[in-house]
DNA sequence: AATATATACCTTGACAGACGATGTAACTCG
DNA sequence: CGAGTTACATCGTCTGTCAAGGTATATATT
């Protein structure tokens, strides 16, 4: 892991509604494609994890349900809702804006001489 | 405000020292300086302020001393170390790292027709 | 002379998100 | 049958942020 976790704080609920946007998943699996996604170097703490869906199925952003496994582990699933689905694309947006501003606010002046 | 600090929590002391590689200066200043930068839309609060430079300093990326002003308040200055230079550098790396991965991470699938 | 505003510093207590550690349980493979 | 994988979940701790409060000097207004 070479991306610290403090870069990614404030991100974990978007990055997982992001991924339930475009299907409902469970939580062992959204994970595992962030690990992925991220060549390796991040992953998701599983406290981190289910303490994200617990916060997310309280503000109504997702519902869960148990699948109907009949083989393996049981799983959680998770569906994104339509107010998750606003809540995602807002959270997306805000990120675009904090993104630009960060990017602003830690270049240097190294041009200086007009 | 409209840019929460949860999106910029973890990049003040990055912030700061970008701040300080220009120029040494002042919490006041560099606090203003933010403010003006970011159009209004974002303030470092001044505990989470005064918080970071004291891990910097603890952490010796930067070194504090008190200026001689005759008028007005008094004023602590800051300075960055060669310590803090290096710090600043792979901060900043780490963040142009972390970009790209939250943007991956937070991107629907749209395409999904091949 | 009192009041307000701006400059400038600093601390305390509380909160929220992230994490290490730990636990449960079912299946799989050698 | 023991080790590894899949899969879920919680508890206590740590850390960065913030609201609220405080100190002090200088200038402008009333």
């Amino acid at each position: 892991m070479s991306i610290t976790a403090d870069l990614i704080r404030g991100h974990t609920e978007t990055i997982i509604l992001a991924h339930l946007f475009s299907r409902e998943s469970y939580g062992y699996e959204i994970n595992k494609s962030i690990q992925e996604k991220s060549g390796g170097k991040y992953e998701l703490k599983e406290a981190t994890l289910y303490g994200a869906f617990r916060r997310l199925e309280e503000n109504g952003s997702i519902v869960s349900f148990w699948g109907n496994e009949t083989t393996g582990a049981r799983r959680r699933y998770y569906r994104i809702t339509e107010h998750g689905k606003k809540y995602f694309l807002d959270s997306r947006a805000e990120w675009e804006e904090a993104r630009k501003l960060i990017d602003k606010l830690i270049r240097t002046e190294e041009r200086g001489n007009e």
